[in-house]
RNA sequence: GGAGAGGUGGCCGAGUGGCUUAAGGCGCACGCUUGGAAAGCGUGUUUACCUGAAAGGGUAACCCGGGUUCGAAUCCCGGUCUCUCCA
């Protein structure tokens, strides 16, 4: 969330910052800097009330030791008026500090200056295209067609084990699923990235700290007897390593990856977006993440965004990199980058990966922090972006390397499948 | 799932309800010492918030949340995690 620190520093820039969201928040910020000055006022009060209150009862701790049992009696009478008033205060501050934690914790991130204002994704910005996104001159099948004649995609047997949205990938589907994934973590491993397998499920305090919750309760799924939740991207237990943590300045940047599967509700998704592999309930994504100094933060997204056209550019998909406008950002991001490879069937772009900075947003959720060499504390600069999400990259394999009777795998990526031709 | 033991600072480890933010040790930093190093000696070594130009002062925090008490690391209740044994 924003710190009440920058806050006092920086309101109308940073309100003005989400203008650029669409959203008017100088109300709710004035109203949390008045209660940041009612919340001040009350802890110098309860404060000094409190020493008052502990002078008192050092003074009976003295008696007793002395056995003067009388003189502290009379002192103990005195402090049940204290008592009284620091209950009330220490209310009010409970109070206050709710009140401001709920309104701040409703305002996305304020998005950086290079940012865009826009209402949707008509106004992202095209800052890159490789490739032709032209269709090919002759016949192509759509994806779902070509996973189903060569077998490598039942979508119907997950319908009927698990659900719409939750599909099989079989025989050289499969391989061709764990070949990506060896390959997107060889490059990470390469990259500097160090590789972990987190846990799939992830409880409250998680989903609060990259800020998952309580904004998009709705689109995880939520294990309720045990109050846990299935990831919705590898980003969630990777980043939270780091939630209640101070790092070394000298040890960052701290550069993890991790493949998971991810598990979203997608609530009243339908329609031609989402046949085959378009949208699923649960899919596969190989995760990076960056934990930076401040300053470094924004070179380190450049480098992030150049590790996945490498990763593109190996698939040999055309695709194009669009730098989000402020109405599509999502929440907790200051500059996102998405990726798109085109889809030579479909005829349309489809989403493989999203490049985030988040600057102090998530690490001020999660107090991540770093003691710099001037001896003061700061908030570590969070990034993250899929390195890549699978499905639509095999639609996009499939569909734009394909010939009269097969599809070609691309050079980088046959030795990791295990086979460079999928005929049916 | 059942029974028991336990969670103290970067680490180890003490702590009869008051003089304990916390002994002692290790580690670390700086200084002295030394030809250099080690050892030795000395000093320092958590975070958040409030206040202050600063120095400093105040408050809070001994797994988490409640409670008892003038006062809780210490007593009580609930939760959680770790370990041992049982199923």
């Amino acid at each position: 969330m924003l710190t009440i620190q920058s806050l006092r520093e920086d309101k109308e820039q940073i309100a003005a910052a989400l203008d650029k969201r669409n959203i008017d928040v100088r109300q709710d910020l004035d109203q949390i800097l008045l209660w940041d000055a009612e919340r001040r006022s009350t802890q110098a009060k309860l404060d000094d009330l409190l020493a008052q209150s502990n002078a008192l009862s050092r003074e009976i701790g003295t008696f007793m030791r002395e056995g003067k049992r009388e003189e502290a009696e009379a002192v103990k009478v005195k402090t049940a008026s204290f008592k009284e008033e620091t209950v009330t205060l220490k209310d009010k501050m409970h109070g206050i500090e709710q009140q401001m934690h709920d309104v701040l914790c409703a305002i996305p991130n304020a998005p950086h200056s290079d940012v865009v204002a826009g209402r949707n994704a008509e106004d992202n910005v095209e800052v890159f295209r490789s490739g032709s996104a032209e269709t090919l001159d002759r016949h192509t099948k759509p994806h779902w067609e070509l996973a189903e004649e060569m077998d490598l995609i039942d979508f119907e047997l997950g319908a009927k084990v698990t659900g719409a949205g939750f599909p099989f990938y079989k025989g050289k589907g499969a391989k061709l699923q764990r070949g990506l994934i060896q390959f997107f973590l060889q490059k990470a491993d390469e990259a500097g990235y160090t590789e972990y397998i987190p846990p799939l499920m992830i409880n409250a305090e998680s989903g609060f700290g990259t800020g998952q919750l309580p904004d998009k309760e709705g689109q995880m799924y939520h294990m309720q007897n045990d109050e846990l939740y299935m990831i919705p991207t590898g980003e969630v237990p990777l980043t939270n390593i780091y939630r209640d943590e101070m790092v070394k300045e000298g040890d960052l940047p701290i550069k993890l990856c991790g493949y998971t599967p991810c598990f979203r509700r997608e609530a009243g998704s339908y329609g031609k977006d989402v046949r085959g592999l378009n949208r699923l309930h649960q899919f596969d994504k190989v995760e990076i993440v960056q934990l930076s100094r401040p300053n470094d933060s924004y070179a380190l997204l450049d480098q992030m965004v150049d590790h996945i056209k490498e990763l593109l550019e190996g698939l040999e998909l055309p695709y194009r990199i669009l730098r989000l406008c402020g109405g599509d950002m999502g929440f907790t991001a200051a500059m996102t980058y998405d990726f798109e490879v085109w889809s030579a069937a479909q005829e349309r772009w489809l989403e493989v990966s999203s490049v985030s900075n988040f600057e102090t947003y998530q690490a001020s959720r999660l107090k991540c922090r770093y003691k710099g060499a001037e001896g003061k504390m700061h908030l570590v600069h969070t990034l993250n972006g899929s390195a890549l999400a699978l499905p639509r990259i095999v639609a996009a394999l499939l569909e734009n390397h394909q010939d009269e009777n097969g599809i070609q795998m691309p050079k980088a990526l046959a030795p990791f499948c295990g086979f460079d031709r999928i005929e049916a």
